[in-house]
Parts: C-alpha cells; sequence; structure tokens
RNA sequence: GGGCGCUUAGCUCAGCGGGAGAGCACUCGGUUUACACCCGAGCGGUCGUAGGUUCGAUUCCUACAGCGCCCA
C-alpha cells in the first residue's frame, strides 16, 4: 500500500556519521576549500597549529584546541577571508629518540651500535612508517587544514630557517656557550632547559650531618647526603652570632679526610635547620653560585648516568645506592646528629621520562634570553599582541620579565645539530645556512642539537616559508590567533614571541609580532575535575568518541566546555548530549524538508508573516549578533549554549509546532511557512556549520541544494527593528500552553488525550490570532453540544484567561488545591519581597526611578495574581 | 615559602550591585504521524564562613577556611 503524496517517513530518524563523515572531509579536501591563496585579494586570516608531536596521537587536548582553531578558520572563510589553517608536526627530540632508541633496545642494540649516521636515517624510517598518527586522527576530527602547507621542524626549509636564526643570534651575541649547572636527565643522559623538568613532593630524607670534630664541629643538613663527597666549603650567614667565629676556619669533611672552608654568604638563610650549609657547587644550583663568589673547586662525583665516580667504597654506586651508603658510613662514624624521615620535599622530574633530574656542571650552550624577553612581554604591554582572556596575561608577564637563560643544547642525535665548528688553535665558525663549512680533518662540529622548542619557535616564520621572503609570509604574517591552553603558555608562546620577533624586526614593531591574539583555553579534566593521566587511568580517547558518536558531537562538547582559560571536566554523558543534539538537529530538519521547507524565494513581507513567524525570525537575526559576539571574544561555551538553546528550546520545542499548525492552515500560509522555515534553518545551519561541520553540511545541501556550506555566506545580522509585540504574543501563548498542561499533568491526564474546552478572554489579551495553536498544543477540542466544563483555570497573561474543560469523570480536587496554593505562596512572596521594599522611603528615594517603578509593576502583578488564585481557591469545594 | 585562581541545584558550570540560571542527573506521565538519542510536567540552592560598604550584596571590600594551579 503506497502513497505518492503521503511525506516520506522512511528516512534514517538519526545522522549516521560514520556512513558520511569520511566521505565529506575527502570531498572537501578534493574541492580545495581549505587551501589558502597568498595571492588572493581577500583579507588573509591565519592560524599556524601549534604542532602535535611526531611520536604523538591525538588526546583530548589536541582535539580541543583542533576543534576550537577549526571553529575559527571556518567561520572566517565563511564571512570571505582567505583563510589558512596551516598543519604540521615537531620532531620531538628526545621523545622520538626515545622511541627509536626503544625499538632498538628489542634486538639487543644501543645507537651507539648504528653510529649517528645510519641512526638518524632510522628515526626518518620511523618517521616515515610510524609517525605522525594524528595527521589521520586530524581528518577524523574534520579539521580543516590547509594540507600542501603541512610541515615538519626537519623539513629542509624550517631546518634552514634554525641555522639562519643560530648564526644571526649567535653573531649579536645573544647565543653563547658556558660552563654552567644545567638539569640533567641520567636516562635520557642530556640537558634540559627548565621548563623540562617537572617538579613534585617527594618523600625523602633530611639528615643531618656533623663536619669537623665533636667539640669543633658544625651541623649541616641535606635531602641529598651522597652529594657531601662533593662538597668543598660550608656556608653560614655573615651576622650569624652561633658562626661569627668559625668563619675562615676549615672543617673537616667526614669519610674524605678533606678539609673545607668555613664561607660566610649573603643567600645563606640562617632561620634554615642549624643556619650552616654545605656546600656542593658542582652538583646544586645554587651551591654553585656560592662556590662561584668564593672562588670554591667544583668537585664532580657523579658520571652522566649518576654513578658515583670517587671515593672508593662508594665508586660506581648509583646515587640513590650511594645515599643510604654514604649515611650509613656517617652513621657508623658518629656523624649522623638527626634524621627525619619520610621529609617531603620538592623534587624535579625529567618531563620525557619521569626520572629524577640531576644538576650537572657541564658546557652547554645558551641564549641570552634578557633583551628578548623584553621585547616578547613589551609586544604584549603594547597592545600588538592581546592575550585573551586577559587574566593570563600576568602569568604572561611574571614568566617574561623573570625569564633564565635557556639551554638550548641537547646532547641527543635527532635535531638540528649546532652548526658550530672547532679548528685548531680554539677556532670557532659559526656557519649560516649557505655557507660551506670549514673542510680539514683538523676541524669538527659541534655533537649536540637544539632544542626541539628552538625550531618550534621559529613555527609561525618558518612555515611560512622565511627566512625568504615568500608570498605566504607576505600575505599571512602576522598570524591572526594563536589557540593553545596556558600550560603552553611559557614553553611555547614566549619562545615565538621572542625568536619571532626578533626574526622579523625589520617589518616594524606592529608587522613583526608573529599573532595579534593569544587565545588560551584550560585544561581537560575528568568528570570529578581530576586532571587525565594514565596512571589515574581516567584518560578518555577521543578516538572512541569519534567512533561511538561522531565528530560533531565529539566537537561541540568541547567546545561547549571551553571556557575561556577555564578547565574543563569531560564524562560520557556530556557527548551523548551532545550527540542527542545533534539527532535533535538532523530531525528538525528531516520535519522541515518532508514538509516542504525551501529557500527558493523571497520572504513574504513582513505584514503577511503571523506573530510566531516575525518571533522565529527576530529570534534568528538576534541569534547571528550573539554567536558573533561570542565567536569575536572566544567564548566557545556561550556561543554555543546559546545556539543550543534557540535550536532546541525554542524553534523545536516551539516554531515547529506552531508551524504545523500554520501548514495544516494550507494555501499561502502553508507557502511562506515553508519560506521561514527554510530560511531559518539555513541560517541555523550556517551559524552551527564551524562547530558541527558534518551534519550541517549534510543537511545544508539538502535544504539549498547549494554546493557546500564550507563555502557558503555566514550569516550578517539585518538588526531590524525587532517586533516586541509578535514575541510578547508569543511568550503570552507559551504561558497559556504551559498552564494547561500543568494542570492537565496534575489532574493525571494522559498528554495525549484530548479534552474539550472553552476559551475565554483570549481577544483582551491579545491572542485572538492563536487560539487554534493553543488547542493544538494544549490538546484542547472545541466545546461540542453539551458541553459542561467541570474544571477551569485562569491565567494572567494582561488580562486573565479563563480555560474551562470538561474533564467528563472526577476533579481531583486535592491535586488542584495543591497547585494552586503553590502558585499563592508564590505570589504572596513576591508580593512582600517587593511590598517591603517600596515601602523603604531610603530605596524610593536613592534608587533609580527605572528600578523603583519595575519593583512597583511587581507589586501590582503580585497583588493581582494573588486576587485570582485567591479566587479560584474559594471556589474549589472544601477539602 | 611567593604569586594567582576557585568555592552558586546531586554533578559540571554560567551569572557578578536591583526578579537565583543552563546542561546533565533525578521524580511523575506518555504508541502525541520530525525525533524515545524523544515529548510533557515537576522536584531541587539561606550563591564556602564571618564581618564591612550600600537604600539594596550571590555580585564590591576585608579576614578566615577548604580546594586547585604556577613558581621557588
Amino acid at each position: 500500500m503506497t502513497d505518492d503524496t503521503a511525506p516520506r517517513t522512511d528516512l534514517p530518524t538519526a545522522f549516521d556519521p560514520a556512513a558520511t563523515e569520511a566521505e565529506l572531509y575527502q570531498r572537501w579536501v578534493d574541492a580545495g576549500y581549505f587551501a589558502a591563496d597568498p595571492h588572493s585579494d581577500k583579507p588573509p586570516y591565519t592560524i599556524v597549529i601549534p604542532p602535535p608531536n611526531v611520536t604523538g596521537s591525538l588526546h583530548m587536548g589536541h582535539a580541543l584546541d583542533h576543534t576550537l582553531m577549526d571553529a575559527l578558520t571556518r567561520r572566517r572563510r565563511m564571512q570571505g577571508y582567505e583563510a589558512l589553517w596551516l598543519p604540521g608536526m615537531d620532531h620531538a627530540g628526545i621523545a622520538t629518540q626515545n622511541v627509536v632508541e626503544r625499538e632498538l633496545a628489542k634486538d639487543g642494540k644501543s645507537r651507539h651500535d648504528l653510529g649517528r649516521e645510519a641512526f638518524v636515517e632510522r628515526v626518518w624510517e620511523w618517521k616515515e612508517s610510524s609517525g605522525g598518527q594524528i595527521l589521520q586522527q586530524m581528518r577524523r576530527l574534520g579539521d580543516g587544514v590547509d594540507w600542501d602547507r603541512e610541515r615538519f621542524t626537519m623539513d629542509d626549509g624550517l631546518s634552514r630557517a634554525v641555522q639562519t636564526i643560530f648564526k644571526r643570534l649567535f653573531e649579536d651575541g645573544l647565543i653563547y656557550q658556558a660552563e654552567r649547572i644545567i638539569n640533567w636527565c641520567v636516562r635520557c643522559h642530556t640537558a634540559l632547559s627548565d621548563i623540562e623538568v617537572e617538579h613534585s613532593d617527594d618523600d625523602g630524607e633530611l639528615v643531618s650531618i656533623r663536619y669537623g670534630t665533636e667539640d669543633d664541629g658544625i651541623v649541616v643538613a641535606t635531602t641529598r647526603a651522597e652529594t657531601m663527597l662533593g662538597d668543598t666549603a660550608v656556608a653560614v650567614h655573615p651576622d650569624d652570632e652561633r658562626y661569627k667565629h668559625l668563619i675562615g676556619t676549615e672543617v673537616e669533611l667526614p669519610l674524605t679526610g678533606r678539609r673545607i672552608p668555613i664561607v660566610a654568604d649573603e643567600h645563606v638563610d640562617p632561620e634554615f635547620g642549624s643556619g650552616a650549609v654545605k656546600v656542593t657547587p658542582a652538583h646544586d644550583p645554587n651551591d654553585f653560585e656560592i662556590g662561584r663568589r668564593h672562588e670554591l673547586p667544583m668537585l664532580t662525583i657523579m658520571d652522566e648516568r649518576g654513578a658515583i665516580t670517587a671515593h672508593g667504597p662508594f665508586q660506581g654506586l648509583d646515587r640513590f645506592e650511594a645515599r643510604p651508603a654514604v649515611v650509613a658510613a656517617l652513621r657508623a662514624d658518629g656523624r649522623i646528629v638527626a634524621e627525619k624521615r619520610p621529609y617531603v620535599h620538592a623534587v624535579g622530574h625529567c618531563s620525557r621520562c619521569d626520572t629524577v633530574v640531576e644538576p650537572r656542571l657541564s658546557v652547554q650552550w645558551f641564549v641570552k634570553v634578557e633583551p628578548l624577553a623584553k621585547a616578547a612581554g613589551d609586544a604584549v604591554r603594547d597592545g600588538r599582541t592581546t592575550i585573551e582572556p586577559p587574566e593570563l596575561a600576568k602569568r604572561y608577564f611574571d614568566w617574561v620579565d623573570n625569564m633564565h637563560d635557556w639551554c638550548i643544547s641537547r646532547q641527543l642525535w635527532w635535531g638540528h645539530r649546532i652548526p658550530v665548528w672547532y679548528g685548531p688553535n680554539d677556532k670557532v665558525v659559526c656557519v649560516g645556512p649557505d655557507e660551506e663549512p670549514p673542510s680539514g680533518d683538523e676541524w669538527h662540529q659541534d655533537p649536540d642539537v637544539l632544542d626541539t622548542w628552538f625550531s618550534s619557535a621559529l613555527w609561525p616564520i618558518s612555515t611560512l616559508g622565511w627566512p625568504d621572503e615568500t608570498p605566504d609570509l607576505a600575505k599571512f604574517y602576522p598570524t591572526s590567533v594563536l589557540v593553545t591552553g596556558y600550560d603552553i603558555l611559557f614553553f611555547w608562546v614566549v619562545r615565538m614571541m621572542m625568536f619571532d620577533l626578533y626574526a622579523m624586526a625589520d617589518r616594524g614593531p606592529s608587522r613583526a609580532v608573529p599573532f595579534h591574539t593569544v587565545a588560551l583555553h584550560g585544561l581537560i579534566r575528568d568528570a570529578s575535575g581530576k586532571k587525565m593521566s594514565k596512571s589515574r587511568g581516567n584518560v578518555i580517547d577521543p578516538l572512541r568518541w569519534l567512533d561511538t558518536y561522531g565528530a560533531d558531537a565529539t566537537r561541540y562538547t568541547l567546545a561547549r566546555g571551553a571556557n575561556p582559560g577555564s578547565d574543563m571536566a569531560l564524562a560520557e554523558d556530556w557527548v551523548a548530549g551532545s550527540r542527542n543534539f545533534v539527532t535533535k538537529l538532523f530531525n528538525a530538519s528531516r520535519f522541515a524538508l518532508m514538509n516542504g521547507a525551501t529557500v527558493a524565494g523571497e520572504l513574504p513581507a513582513r505584514d503577511q508573516l503571523t506573530d510566531a513567524d516575525r518571533w522565529i525570525l527576530d529570534g534568528v537575526d538576534a541569534l547571528v549578533s550573539e554567536v558573533d559576539g561570542h565567536f569575536e571574544a572566544f567564548e566557545f561555551a556561550k556561543l554555543c549554549d546559546g545556539l543550543y538553546h534557540y535550536t532546541w528550546g525554542e524553534f523545536c520545542d516551539w516554531y515547529l509546532e506552531l508551524a504545523k499548525v500554520q501548514i495544516a492552515e494550507g494555501g499561502a500560509r502553508a507557502e511562506s511557512t515553508r519560506l521561514v522555515l527554510g530560511h531559518v534553518l539555513d541560517t541555523v545551519l550556517r551559524l552551527l556549520h564551524p562547530i558541527v561541520p558534518f551534519v550541517t553540511e549534510s543537511l545544508w545541501t539538502a535544504l539549498t541544494g547549494g554546493e557546500s556550506l564550507v563555502i557558503a555566506a555566514w550569516p550578517k545580522s539585518l538588526g531590524a527593528e525587532r517586533d516586541t509585540v509578535a514575541a510578547q504574543r508569543i511568550h503570552g501563548v507559551q504561558k497559556l500552553v504551559t498552564e494547561i498542561r500543568r494542570f492537565r499533568s496534575e489532574q493525571g491526564l494522559k498528554p495525549g488525550q484530548r479534552v474539550a474546552a472553552r476559551l475565554s478572554g483570549v481577544d483582551d489579551a491579545g491572542l485572538g490570532d492563536h487560539v487554534t495553536a493553543v488547542r493544538t498544543l494544549a490538546r484542547l477540542d472545541e466545546p461540542a453540544d453539551g458541553f459542561t466544563p467541570s474544571a477551569s483555570i485562569e491565567v494572567g497573561i494582561g488580562a486573565a484567561v479563563v480555560v474551562e474543560l470538561d474533564l467528563s469523570g472526577a476533579i481531583d480536587f486535592a491535586a488542584e488545591r495543591k497547585r494552586l496554593e503553590k502558585d499563592l505562596a508564590a505570589a504572596r512572596k513576591e508580593l512582600s519581597q517587593n511590598e517591603g521594599k517600596l515601602a523603604n522611603p531610603k530605596f524610593t528615594d536613592k534608587a533609580p526611578a527605572d528600578v523603583v517603578a519595575k519593583v512597583a509593576a511587581r507589586r501590582d502583578a503580585a497583588i493581582a495574581d494573588i486576587e485570582r488564585i485567591t479566587g479560584r481557591l474559594d471556589a474549589l469545594p472544601p477539602a
């Protein structure tokens, strides 16, 4: 049995992401929508991706970051900008080398078995076969990046940028080599910069040791007893009366037989412990400074693996084995005065492998950051770069204003090798990108490579072709926005600001900045607000969400949680809710399409439209401005909420129901309703597209027959005068319908059950045109012959509307009394609150007139409500 | 130890000088021809504590408590 005129009901009732996304994405890429043209006349809009690690795969942090960047670029593209979102990865020196070394270790080999050249080749092979998984995963998220411009920090072009800036900084005296205490990872066998060290409060021990003799001794406390083997002094505060007489004398260092001086140093805290500190200049940054001030010997007692290199019985012991051994030996010698265990103190760990970092004296390369950091700070102080949200700028300043020199050399093989050559007679040559290194056996290149951040600091310029003056650089630099988590502010943002301002300085201050805006988002947490971590086992894999709920739902969830600069909690329920929203949108569109919604044709003149039409059209116009405002302020959570509320709470819940009535009317009314439906849906889909690109693309092409929403125009708010009367009437309809439904519900009527009812007072309330709508939405039939109302309700909408219903059954008067009493209590509370205010002459004198008027109006409404409700209550049979 | 931030409905969060909000969860009812990934109705908060400013404070100020982050 078929009926060609019946609406199609065989359409699926939910969007199927798995069957749709990959194909749509490929179509977008093939059509070249994401390719940016440097020769275009359109204004540029540029975002460079914070390059993910080549070893990494997509985690929630990326998914969030990418959703926001994609939404921003998609909107600008629709607004007519030449939008470029540039993808790529960094080479992650330590992490990548670790991965390949682990592979080698499976065959019992080390990188040294291969040699440097073969090892690096092996890393490249790994990169080609297994690296960059995240790039495929980005496609699944729907990232509209320009794949033709994909970059990698080890590419020739970017390596050339690295070499160029190294040489410039070197020649400007901003790169230097020095022997310093640096953070050393005994597992990775390399130096680390300060920011690659993570501090945590760990259990340790605090041991107090007596140096010198019984009667001529001095007590020092330490958490690292083994380092006493490298002590070269004891330091006290110069004003400390307890020790003044000892300054300049020597004490015996236990276990070693060495005698070390007691020195006076301002930086010793006399309040801490005994007030005397042991000084190990080669194994502690503070002691190093004391050592320099007092020209103390720097005694290195550990090798690069963290094993003790001196002192007979301890030689060869790992630092953590040596610690108890040294303490035991001291105890046997009667040197231990006190021990505290556990003693909680801050311990630095390698951010890559979590090994406890060892301060180590060694020769490394450093960037002298002071002038660069000053310029980076000034760019934000001058407003050439804006940090969003502005509260976080303070953290940026705290960092750039107190930055230590940056250790850039790494004892690795994978990375940009330092372009410095050493020759005979201590000759040092820094080789630029177009220069031949000195030849001859007596010359050799520095073995170290540069910190990965050194190259990623150049990312905004190197990816656009710097140091060459490319069309890309001319068109797309400075970039528009950098989107990243606030935890990366120090790691990466500061470094980009420093290097790129320096490199681009000849463009003038405002054109040199790498980005106009830095938009910072928060961190992803689990449902109870805890940080996600493998050890906690609370990590949510975005790929599973993509599989289960689709890209749109995943993206919407992340965008909806993104309040600027603040962390967001996530749980499965959240994404399920987003999926439900996608389904809702799908079904609303399905309904509209089944009923002939169209954009083919001009909207009828305003006076030809119904109140509902004008209300929903005004609403979508307001929505456009709201969404625009939130986009400009990076308020993703608010714009998602606005879209959700309008789409579900107004369009689906009310307008679609009212539209059913209008369509049922047929004729011109049905036709204009189809146009209104089409127009509103068209706008909503455009507005939602940056956040949920897939479902909107499917629906929009079906609705409009257009080529693609990706290149469709962004809606503009007309800002026309709103029809407040129409809105008021629709709100009246909503209030009346809701009150009737409430009454029905409390009387135990089934939602679908139709009830005969008589309405009066509707004209006085201005709802004369909306009786059919009210009857339809509230399931009320016309009163037939012999209509005998058994119950009635009264709703105040300007005027009182009375609804008399024939419930043809016993009325639950108790429920009705309860309902009215609740309303009465609320009205009385409202009255007393507002009367109280008005009775206070200080309020009426001092408060603004409009506030007083509002309170008075509220009081009057409350009086009317009380009168109406008490009347109903009195009419009820006695309880 | 220094700095910053947070504390609003069961949960996650908006609001930030004049009527306490959202989503989710929960309760009740539902074969409503778009949708049960749904519909309708409802319950739920002395806005961390104590002071202060103000005609009026969840909103501003101070102190305290708890939690979190960054730095040392």
